[in-house]
DNA sequence: CGGCGTTATATACGGTAGAATATAACGCGT
DNA sequence: ACGCGTTATATTCTACCGTATATAACGCCG
């Protein structure tokens, strides 16, 4: 159970069930890189459907729409982040970069309370 | 939508499907709290399966058990916070409230971009 | 000694999240 | 005009997570 390197996954809930978390900021950026809600949810492994779901909350929880998506002409459609989205990510990512400094901070005592080798049976 | 106030859930994921977060600080702590694996399920309004997985969990993975258990005795037995989970408790709440004030800090304009009111339809 | 509340463990049940699948509309390029 | 890849949406299926329930062992205390 070596520690090769700190990762972190944060959540922010706010009231009404919805939350935002690296998950949500990982999508968005998907869609920023590839152009397409398809391709983003083909990157991270998951399907369109819960893709668009995910996609779909943000832009009826934030007072703009974080994705723009167009259906039909060229290659199909495709979809692009906004500008507000863009700031929504960047709002995120540095709030998740300062965490994450916090972590890689303490990560070498951290790591030593580990044992070195996975136990056996089902973890939880 | 407002934002009354920053909660934050973290979770810092080690190799071979072993994570700790808030959740598992959380039954720590309620158990350091309430002496016993089944006061603290109820208080975390959780099975007492689930809290003893999660805590037998914790007690595989770290270098020593985190939690002392024993059955029988006064008030048929009970469980309690060893030094070691102590420790563990301690590092991760430091690299949780640092990551809180980062939030803090960011909440203002963070809040700012939500809608005022929760849309309607379920959230993702 | 018998009862109580707990730890520890197994089994069965249910709900829900997510995947898989299907279908329609769209608009550009060939 | 047709096909292609995408968005958008509904429906069905499945796998997993967590709960509920049951049972045994344990040790103090009345």
């Amino acid at each position: 159970m070596a520690v090769p390197k700190a990762r972190l996954r944060i959540r922010v809930p706010f009231g009404g069930g919805f939350a935002i978390g690296s998950g949500k900021a990982d999508i968005l950026e998907a869609v920023a890189d590839t152009g397409s809600i398809s391709a983003a949810a083909r990157r991270m492994k998951m399907s369109y459907r819960r893709a668009w779901l995910l996609i779909d909350t943000m832009n009826r929880c934030f007072r703009e729409p974080v994705v723009d998506a167009a259906k039909g002409g060229k290659g199909g459609g495709g979809a692009e982040i906004t500008a507000f989205g863009l700031r929504v990510l960047k709002e995120f990512r540095d709030i998740e970069a300062v965490a994450m400094r916090s972590v890689n901070a303490a990560m070498p005592r951290f790591a030593k309370l580990l044992k070195n080798a996975p136990p056996r049976g089902k973890l939880h």
